[in-house]
DNA sequence: TCCATATTTCAATAATCCTTGAACTGTTGA
DNA sequence: TCAACAGTTCAAGGATTATTGAAATATGGA
């Protein structure tokens, strides 16, 4: 994740509709979730929705296949990772502050620690 | 962090300006800069980086405070933990391929770490 | 008090982004 | 092949955001 790329997923996280689909995706896994049903579940226009799903693919945030009719939307979780690990790129240069909630968030997928999911 | 202030960091993080200040304050720790170096630095006009630093400080991701007759401006590593945990909130729900990455830059920050700074 | 410094505010313009509805493309089943 | 379904694309308009330069505010020193 270069500079280039993270301007691009911060624009596409700073929509309301699209910080939404990706909270969504996110949750839904790997199985991802069609066009149509994001847009049910956001209660967008199917132009609309569209739109928006175009622009987060552009930010690598989510890719797209498609499944018969539909197309299925995922989250692009190392590009997620990508963009988490971009935000604290610096941090370590003196200031554990930004790291600390950090790591406590991901303490919680520690390869151990599989009792508190969810 | 709720939703609507991470829409709002999301969007202060999305200018290349406001992005390359941000990491520069995070970078130049608890003394902040002034708005007249920062301007300088980022190559822009002093009206202009007023405009951004405006912008950040309405996110939350930066703090002013007057210093002479200089405004000095510093990172809020609060809120940009704050907003790396809003990221990464869901993905415990299965997911720990996005926590990985960051819980492997988190690591750096780790009590004992201290050896591998920077 | 007056001037210089440091920065902000304002108004106007330019640029970008979002929404909408209509038309289009690809896929499936009758 | 045709109709229905699932999505996308496009153009127009509205809304938001960024840039610019001029004027305003605040501070400190002569």
């Amino acid at each position: 994740m270069d500079q280039r790329q993270a301007l691009i997923a911060f624009g596409a996280l700073s929509q309301e509709t699209r910080l939404y689909i990706v909270r969504m995706l996110v949750v839904s896994g790997p199985g991802g979730m069609a066009a149509g049903a994001i847009a049910e579940k956001a209660e967008v226009s199917p132009s609309n929705i569209s739109f928006h799903l175009k622009e987060l693919e552009r930010s690598g945030l989510i890719a797209q296949q498609r499944e018969s009719r539909s197309i299925i939307y995922t989250a692009n979780y190392e590009a997620l990772g990508g963009l988490v690990r971009f935000l604290m790129e610096d941090c370590c240069s003196g200031h554990p502050e930004i790291c600390a909630p950090a790591a406590e968030v991901a303490a919680c997928c520690a390869p151990k620690g599989k009792e508190k999911l969810q």
